[in-house]
DNA sequence: CCCCCTATGTGCGCTAGCGAACATCCTTTC
DNA sequence: GAAAGGATGTTCGCTAGCGCACATAGGGGG
C-alpha cells in the first residue's frame, strides 16, 4: 500500500491518529479530505458550522473581530487539534471566526455525524459539555477585551458580570481585589471607580461596592458583556426546563 | 416539605437544575453541601482537582498567576455554572486557580463520580473533549499574555506556535497579518520584529520568515508558550499509542 | 523593462496605564 | 479613646504602544 502524502493522510492529524481501531472504523467512511486555501474562513462568528476539520498541514485561527473592527486571535489550530468544538459541546455556534492561516490539507466530518456522537451521552454530560462551551467563550471575550478595550470598560464589564451573579446590588469587593482580576494596578481601579461614582452609577466605600444604575454600566462598558450575557442564555437558557 | 435557603438548595444552580429527573436521581445522593468562604481556594493550578463545585449563591474566580506573581481572572463562575471543567474534561488539572470571590454556597461531587461519568463516552469523545481542554488552556494565556506581556514577547510566542505546526522553518505570513492576529498595529510587529532579525533570530522578506534561532525566540518569549506547549504535550501525549 | 502594488521601514506627537511614594480616612482592636 | 491597619485618594515621571503620515523597496504583470 503506497503511503499518501502527509496532508491527505488523515493519520497526520493527532486527534484521527488517536482513535483505537473501532472507532476509527466508523469515522473513517465519513472523512472528507479537503485542501484549505490561505485566508479562506471556515466558519463565521454566530453561524451554523457545517462540519470539524481535523487539520493535517493547515494551521487555522481562532479569530475574533471586533464591533469596530479589531481583532484579536484566540487561539490558534493545527495537526494536534480540530476546528469546531462548538458541535460536540453542543453550542453550534461560537462568536469567533475560523480562518486559515498557512493552506494546508484537513479532513473534515459532517456536523450530522458528530451530533450522533454529542447525543449518545447522558443529558447531564450534555449539559455540563454545553456550559463549558460557554466557559470558553467568556475565556475568548477577556483575551479580546483584555488587548483592546479601556480600564473604566473593563472595571464596568466585571461589576455586571458580578452583579449577575449574586443576589441584590451590592458587591463585597476592595478595589485592590479588583485590580488584581482584572490584571491592573490599584490606582487604575480607584480612578475608573471614582468616576464611575460621580457618574452616579455606583456607590461604594472599604470594600462595598453597591451598583446604582446598572444600565449605565451596561453603556459605559464595552460590548464584551453583553457578547458573553448573550452567549450564556443561549448557550444555557435551553436547559432550564428540564425538570418537572 | 420546608423550602431550603437558596445557598443549601442544589436545584439553585442551573445545570443542577437542568438534570431530568432519571439522572438526578444518581446524582442527588452524591452532593454534598459546602459553605465556601471569600479568599478560599478550590484548586491550585496544576494541582489534582478532588471535586467540582456546582455554586449556588457562591462566586469563583478562575485566576491566572504569572512567574512574576501578577495576575488576571480568566473567568467567574457562579450559579450558573460549575468549577472544575477538567475533571469531566479528562485533563485532571489545569494551569488556573480557583478561588471564591464572594462568599457563599456551593454543591460538590467526588472527582471519582466524575470520572464514572467521563469513562461511559467513547474514546472518540474523549480525545476531543481533551484537546478542547487544551484549547481551553491557550485561550486562557492568550488572555493573561495579552494583559501583561510585551509585544515582542508575544511576537514570539506567535512565531514559536506557529511553528510548532507546520514543517520546516518557514512562514509564509506578511507582519500585516501578524498584526490582526495578535491584535496590534503592524508597524509595531515592524519594530519587533526587525529587533529579532538584527538579534539573528529571524530572517524574512515580503511575507517570508524563516526562524534561524529557535531556542533564541523560546528565550525571549514569555512563560505562555512554554506554559501552553507543555499543557498540549500533557493533554494530547496519552493519546498517540491508541491505535495499532 | 517599466510600472504599480504590496510589504516593510521610519518619524512624531499623543495617551493609557505603570511604578512608586505619600496623604487621608475609616474601622477595628486593645 | 488611642493606636494600628486596611482602604482609598493623589501626584509625578516614565514607557509601550497608538494613529497618522510618509519613505523605500522588491517583484510580478503588462
Amino acid at each position: 500500500m503506497t503511503q499518501p502524502s502527509p496532508a491527505a493522510d488523515p493519520r497526520s492529524n493527532l486527534l484521527l491518529a488517536a482513535l483505537p481501531e473501532g472507532e476509527w472504523a466508523q469515522w473513517e467512511g465519513q472523512l472528507e479530505y479537503v485542501p484549505l486555501k490561505l485566508g479562506q474562513v471556515l466558519y463565521e462568528s454566530g453561524r451554523p458550522q457545517s462540519h470539524v476539520y481535523f487539520p493535517t498541514t493547515a494551521i487555522v485561527s481562532l479569530l475574533y473581530v471586533l464591533e469596530d473592527g479589531a481583532s484579536a486571535e484566540i487561539a490558534v489550530v493545527g495537526y494536534e487539534g480540530v476546528v469546531g468544538v462548538a458541535l460536540f459541546m453542543g453550542g453550534e455556534t461560537t462568536p469567533s471566526r475560523a480562518v486559515v492561516q498557512s493552506a494546508g490539507g484537513a479532513f473534515r466530518l459532517r456536523a450530522a455525524a458528530i451530533k450522533v456522537e454529542f447525543n449518545r451521552y447522558g443529558v447531564g454530560m450534555q449539559v455540563l459539555l454545553r456550559y463549558t462551551q460557554a466557559l470558553l467563550t467568556q475565556m475568548a471575550q477577556t483575551a479580546v477585551c483584555n488587548r483592546h478595550h479601556l480600564l473604566e470598560q473593563q472595571l464596568c464589564r466585571w461589576l455586571l458580570l458580578s452583579l449577575d451573579r449574586i443576589v441584590g446590588d451590592e458587591l463585597v469587593m476592595t478595589q485592590e481585589l479588583i485590580a488584581n482580576m482584572l490584571g491592573v494596578r490599584r490606582e487604575g481601579v480607584t480612578e475608573a471607580a471614582l468616576k464611575l461614582q460621580k457618574l452616579g452609577l455606583i456607590d461604594y466605600a472599604r470594600g462595598h461596592i453597591t451598583v446604582l444604575d446598572r444600565l449605565g454600566l451596561v453603556q459605559r462598558s464595552c460590548e464584551c458583556y453583553a457578547v458573553v450575557k448573550q452567549e450564556y442564555d443561549r448557550l444555557l437558557k435551553p436547559l432550564r426546563p428540564a425538570h418537572a
